[in-house]
DNA sequence: CTGAAAGCGCTAACAA
DNA sequence: TTGTTAGCGCTTTCAG
């Protein structure tokens, strides 16, 4: 029998490092987990050992004895809607950088809703939220994984959620542009199997309600967050016989949509019509007039929830916390008062 | 001693597989292997078995025992720039849609340029661009790993690489607009450290030359590819006694933002400006006029350095492709012949 | 065609 | 404080 030892693998191994040091691997490994018990002269030889050698635990063996794993998996349901906005390339750079410096490793994972995603060595799972893909939230929930939804409060499951209060946000949007004076107020909805957008709908709809000012359906533009389907419906809306004088768009993006469509219709902004966005995009920073917005806490939300997750992952009691971001108005040149 | 066998957990091994099959495991792994020796009768056991129990092989254990991995990691040089254009969400799409094809599990690394990074446990490298993280490259390449670079053709390294023609691109805009007639070319430049953005603007050079017309150094406008620069090169440009009739711009959202400077001076377009972009992004079909532009395969070169690693990592010839995807002028309507 | 057993690199009782 | 040893779940000789 007898298997020959693999060819002097170039990945040196903690038995390696014990003959180095002249100890045994068990004393190794404690160095490397950090435990208190090696006392200071072998401690110093394996230390010694490990820099010489260059040596890097396998992070597979550590899992695979420990039935541990630092990996955490983001699920990014593949929705078109997804790669229009920016909201994804935020949320990864929040996710992205505090990995790094977690020492976390980040699977990505683009699935379709309906794929059944295996989740075998994985240490935890944030969803990028949840599109039709809430079977694979209750897959990931039964097996137990440690879990986090980001931007979609999932108020009937026992798990963290952080997400931004966008119905807050549309609130904040419409009393500001009743503050302003104005009555004739629109708004161009997301995609509204998205509950972000479902959400900032409802605030558009209580604030008007708020503020005793009646609800037209007419003023409501449903689209799917594309600046194609934004001009469509800016083009719909201002040539109304009776146009509003203030839009609420549910993204940025699609405000600066309507925006040029204004002008090509030779609308003068704010002059005459008014235009507050959803995002605090960068974008709506340059333009001939900068975009009023509602800003919301992407980045934040992203790192928040590798804190949470990291913290269910290390922790036995399993905390199941429902956090939500409050938005923020950010006035700059695209309202006016009437 | 004799340590209890762990509580029954929750992922089924492949020893309750063969178990419930009555076969050894060995037979499971060969059947879960596709190995053709197993015998039609156990085969249909074990296959049963998997079903019935709903078993996934660990990958963990497959890849310490085999000593290979199917993961590779996606190493984003955490650049500012990045981060501006849709060339990331455009490069995830089409890898992360690729890997979840070929189970391949990505690993996403948003690393800064001077750290190390551990590529343990993992199969193979794609590089999302080189912009002065070479050293990264090299590391990877020291430890025998398989790499892909994408959009950097690195000609002094024996690695794979998949890159779009920039220099091609900028010759194509700017023989475009020759063709229309303009002398007075103007270039908005994108990062010159990175590569891309170097070629085109060598691309532009070249292109004049060739057309005969003399190079302005005062007609180049360097900036870092985001909009609050091109906005600074627009004005200063169109404030030129003697302004470009045309300008070749290395990014749409950078092209888009000139549109919208030009337009504030009063100036039309394509009347009193001819604009080129660079990108094919979506952003700029809407808008008053769409936007001409260079079109670049990103998801194309995005799947073929998947391909490509699949097959390095799949095989034992180690055959290093230098690859180049051409780059496609899109008519639209931005540019006029004078 | 099938199974026994060694080993991948590491951790965690248990002894010493 | 340190070492011995049995797994973690799977692959892969080598025999049968």
């Amino acid at each position: 029998m007898v298997r020959i030892k693999k060819s002097p693998s170039q990945n040196i191994s903690i038995e390696d490092v014990a003959k180095r040091a002249g100890v045994s691997i068990t004393t190794v490994s404690r160095v490397i987990n950090k435990l208190p018990s090696v006392k200071g002269k072998n401690k110093q030889k394996v230390l010694d050992a490990v820099k010489e050698l260059n040596f890097q635990p396998s992070v597979l063996a550590q899992r695979l004895a420990t039935g541990k794993s630092n990996v955490i998996a983001l699920v990014v349901p593949r929705y078109e809607g997804m790669f229009y906005s920016f909201y994804l390339l935020e949320l990864l750079r929040g996710i992205g950088t505090l990995c790094e410096v977690l020492k976390l490793d980040l699977l990505l994972r683009l699935t379709d809703a309906s794929s059944v995603i295996s989740f075998r060595g994985v240490g935890g799972v944030i969803f990028a939220d949840i599109i039709t893909n809430r079977q694979q939230l209750e897959q990931a929930l039964s097996q137990k994984l440690p879990v986090v939804v980001i931007n979609n409060y999932v108020k009937d499951l026992d798990v963290t959620c952080i997400a931004v209060d966008n119905k807050l946000g549309g609130i904040q949007a419409v009393d500001y542009l009743v503050s302003l004076g104005h009555k004739k107020i629109a708004h161009i909805t997301g995609d509204v199997i998205t509950q972000a957008a479902a959400d900032r709908l409802a605030g558009y709809k209580e604030a008007l309600v708020k503020n005793n000012i009646a609800l037209r359906q007419d003023y409501i533009f449903q689209t799917d967050y594309s600046r194609g389907a934004a001009r469509i419906a800016a083009e719909k809306m201002l040539k109304m016989a009776d146009a509003p004088s203030a839009v609420f768009v549910a993204s940025d993006s699609m405000a600066l949509e309507v925006m040029a469509v204004a002008r090509e219709l030779g609308k003068k902004i704010p002059e005459d019509l008014s235009i507050i966005g959803f995002d605090d995009n960068p974008s709506g920073l340059y333009g001939a007039i900068s975009l009023t917005t509602i800003r919301q806490p992407l980045v934040k939300m992203a790192q928040e929830s590798v804190k949470e997750l990291n913290q269910l992952m290390a922790s036995k009691n399993k905390e199941v916390k429902k956090i939500i971001l409050p938005t923020e108005l950010v006035i700059r040149e695209s309202c006016q008062s009437i």
